[in-house]
DNA sequence: TGTACATCAGTGAACGCGCGTTCACTGATGTAC
DNA sequence: TGTACATCAGTGAACGCGCGTTCACTGATGTAC
């Protein structure tokens, strides 16, 4: 008896490849996709460490339901990022063919920058590994930013000496240390803009010209 | 007999400001140090959202003892952080009289990184304002860095159109984008080393020699 | 097209857990004599 | 210096809470006829 049970469970999972099967009924379709908008929202605004039942409450679902879609916090979290990285990837490909490379890089590290302020605390599972979602974001990222920073490079206008790594992170940093708890106006003086930071280190990743002084 | 405790109560804080009071008991100061180690040590693993038992447990000290010392989180994590950022505004004074304003404000902004990192999570709440803390360590630390970047910039080889606010920001993103979950060796490639990304942020509050293209 | 039925997604009460917080009681400490 | 005592810090069981997670049951859905 549980044997019959355990082996059928066993059997599921290679029958519904990671995401939506093909087949499935319209009330799961619908409720998957219920899911996954209430956990953008509820992780946008509460950071990855978020409740789950409070989501499957804001998706107009029982808890159970949520289990049955996304067994684990990461698999929920693995298919809100995997939308969100597949956009990056393809804005990534379509900048490839912009005539100015610098321009193009430029460009990119803007959405980036959005997309990793969408997310709050999110923005930091950008560059998870594979050891903790069930897939890579932080090597598909690394691709799609890493094609777009060499050809600038290769025009000899951008630091040879950077690693795509190095540029992701200070992105990333820019969108934690301005979004979230950090965030404040403070009486008169109003916290830095993101997109200033950016043009900042969008210089720091050009090359310098001459060495001028020391 | 309400009345009296509650007037009682009222009337404690203002015999104790806030900090240990002169003639407190000898173990009343032992206990108060524990757990401002134990909190430093739990904060800097588990983020500002740590459990304040579990800081107890680790102090060896009962939960009503913590609340006895330290009624809110805030004030706890006022705490800590006072004692971080008056070693901060300290070190900046003495960088102040340093013959060369550039590498002065370099030093400092090393420390800060320092100490960012050393709290995880905690590094954003070096920037959280008064209303959420006893105290504004966003100010403090703004004034302390203030002088540096001034200074620097006098002497006309950092950027005019710098804001403290901006430079701090960056730094504090660096911290927080290469600590805590964000951080994992990814088979051969290692994390962005954080000094390196410092380095990179160096460089672009540095003048610019001329505008030589676009 | 209409119906009977098998499948499987949805439900939500329930469990155990650790958390934040309180409070009546204990006992260590400092002091007045 | 020695002792008696008042003060107040420490204790930890207890409470309510929301969380993550499970599972026996319900019922909507798609399909075979």
């Amino acid at each position: 008896m549980t044997d019959t049970r355990e082996s059928r469970k066993k059997n599921q999972p290679s029958g519904a490849p990671a995401g939506l099967r093909p087949s499935a009924r319209s009330d799961a379709l619908r409720n998957r996709a219920r899911l996954l908008a209430a956990a953008e929202n509820v992780f946008a605004s509460a950071g990855p460490e978020a409740s789950l039942n409070q989501i499957a409450r804001q998706a107009g679902v029982g808890p159970g339901t949520l289990y049955r879609h996304f067994p684990t916090r990461d698999a929920l979290l693995a298919a809100v990022l995997t939308e969100r990285i597949e956009r990056l990837t393809q804005r990534a490909d379509a900048l490839l063919t912009d005539s100015d490379p610098d321009r193009a890089l430029a460009k990119w590290l803007h959405a980036f920058l959005d997309h990793a302020q969408a997310q709050q605390g999110l923005g930091s599972a950008l560059l998870l590994t594979k050891s903790e979602l069930g897939f890579d974001c932080h090597q598909r990222l690394r691709e799609a930013a890493g094609e777009l920073l060499a050809r600038a490079q290769g025009l000899g206008t951008t630091r040879p000496d950077l690693t795509t790594e190095e540029v992701l992170r200070l992105v990333v940093g820019i969108a934690l240390a301005t979004s979230g708890g950090a965030t404040n106006e403070d009486g008169g003086e109003v916290v830095a803009r993101p997109e200033r930071l950016l043009a900042l280190v969008l210089d720091a990743l050009r090359r310098r010209p001459s060495k001028s002084r020391r």
